[in-house]
DNA sequence: TGGACTCTTTCGGCCACACTGAGGG
DNA sequence: GGCCCTCAGTGTGGCCGAAAGAGTC
């Protein structure tokens, strides 16, 4: 189960851009994003991990999958009582390229675990450090009191990339305020190769990077704050808080909903469970097709199927829709050009013979100062 | 911490002229 | 309809200067 990322072929899908319309694992979105200043604002989601169709929408802590809507519908439409009382938090989106940390942060769905840490991966993550400070600064190293979250929390501020919000930031929030001022994933560089490092396992495994013992067990955070204001007021709370277009006291570290406002989100359609009426004020907005226009994106959804299909229906069909959307990924992809193109190689030959006065052409039999044939100047 | 200053980087404008396409005879 | 001519507009590369950004005191 599972789709392979679209540009590899070969390591498992996790997120989605929409407006490349591709599924990427973590390293290959790290590097296509990161190709130039428009590609880093592609805003990107992650995959349902039930269906690797959809976005995902929350994220179950006690299942500890990310869930698109109709598959959070299936797994938890009240017919089962243990299952509907599910802890979930809203997934967000992200743009430009984002460390570690910063992912940390914006998916921070196992702050509400802090009983359970993951020995090994808390081990592992204390071998690693943070080598590309781009101040030089030597940043702290992880203790067993100081753990990585902490670490990568200062490397952060140091760098001032930090996280801005657009909902409330109550009860003790994950992270220092000034953790939210000017947010700029830009200025941060990672290399995705350390994920593999990082997690402890590689980007191309999300069952393992996500689903053991979450994010927490990696950068040991204890925010028990956010689970009770996640788990006490729940789903119920989070619906009504939104519907009353108030963010919810403190769904996440980097909640909101989005870091980028989600201005450019499209709504994320509700189809079929009793959620269909909640108006997400963040994702709904000013949301529509214009917004992608500058990166020639469309509002389509992924897998190129509408999001009322049941993810396990159809494969094959699925299947051919997403090999199309692969090869136009491809081919535009591939068609892209950012560099000077030249129109006409006759004109381009005439002026790279054209002599010049301080690179400006001159009229044929005037002195001039630069010839590109014979690389010599007259004066 | 903010202002002044210096250094580096980025970007648009300039130039002549072959070429292109529209319009008219 | 086809051909020819005129004319306005376009694109090409290297250099320069202004503007912006980064760094230092």
């Amino acid at each position: 189960m599972g789709y392979n990322c679209d540009y590899c072929r070969e390591a498992r899908s996790m997120v989605y851009c929409r407006s490349d319309e591709a599924y990427l694992c973590l390293s290959c979105d790290r590097n296509v994003h990161s190709a130039n200043a428009l590609s880093k604002r592609h805003s990107r989601t992650l995959v349902c991990d039930r269906c690797n169709t959809q976005l995902a929408f929350v994220r179950c802590v006690d299942e500890k999958v990310s869930l698109c809507q109709t598959c959070d519908w299936e797994g938890h439409n009240g017919t089962n009582s243990a299952s509907s009382s599910h802890c979930r938090q809203t997934v967000n989106s992200y743009s430009g390229c984002p460390s570690a940390a910063e992912l940390s942060s914006l998916w921070s769905f196992m702050c509400d675990q802090p009983s359970v840490v993951d020995s090994t991966c808390e081990q592992e993550m204390g071998l690693m450090s943070i080598a590309d400070n781009k101040n030089g600064q030597d940043l702290p190293v992880p203790t067993e009191n100081n753990n990585l979250q902490n670490v990568i929390q200062q490397a952060d501020l140091k760098d001032s990339s930090t996280f801005k919000t657009s909902g409330a930031k109550g009860d003790g929030q994950c992270i220092d305020d000034r953790f939210y001022d000017d947010f700029n994933m830009d200025e941060v560089d990672l290399s995705i190769e350390k994920y593999e490092v990082l997690f402890g396992v590689g980007s191309n495994d999300p069952e393992n990077l996500f689903a053991q013992d979450g994010i927490d067990s990696l950068f040991g955070t204890k925010d028990t704050s956010v689970a009770e204001s996640v788990c006490q007021g729940g789903y119920a709370a989070k619906e009504s808080s939104i519907g009353n277009g108030v963010q919810p006291a403190c769904s996440n570290a980097a909640s909101g909903d989005s870091l980028r406002s989600c201005n450019t989100e499209p709504p994320i359609p509700c189809y079929g469970n009793p959620f269909s009426n909640i108006s997400f004020s963040s994702l709904t907005g000013e949301s529509n097709a214009g917004n992608y226009q500058d990166c020639e994106a469309s509002s389509t959804f992924p897998r190129g199927e509408p999001p009322w299909c049941t993810p396990a229906h159809d494969s094959a069909t699925r299947s051919g829709i997403r090999n199309d959307a692969v090869l136009r990924y491809k081919e535009k992809k591939k068609n892209r050009k950012f560099e000077k193109t030249v129109r006409y190689a006759t004109r381009k030959a005439r002026a790279d013979v054209r002599k010049r006065v301080k690179g400006r052409f001159v009229k044929a039999g005037d002195a001039y100062d630069y010839d590109p044939m014979t690389q010599t100047r007259s004066c």
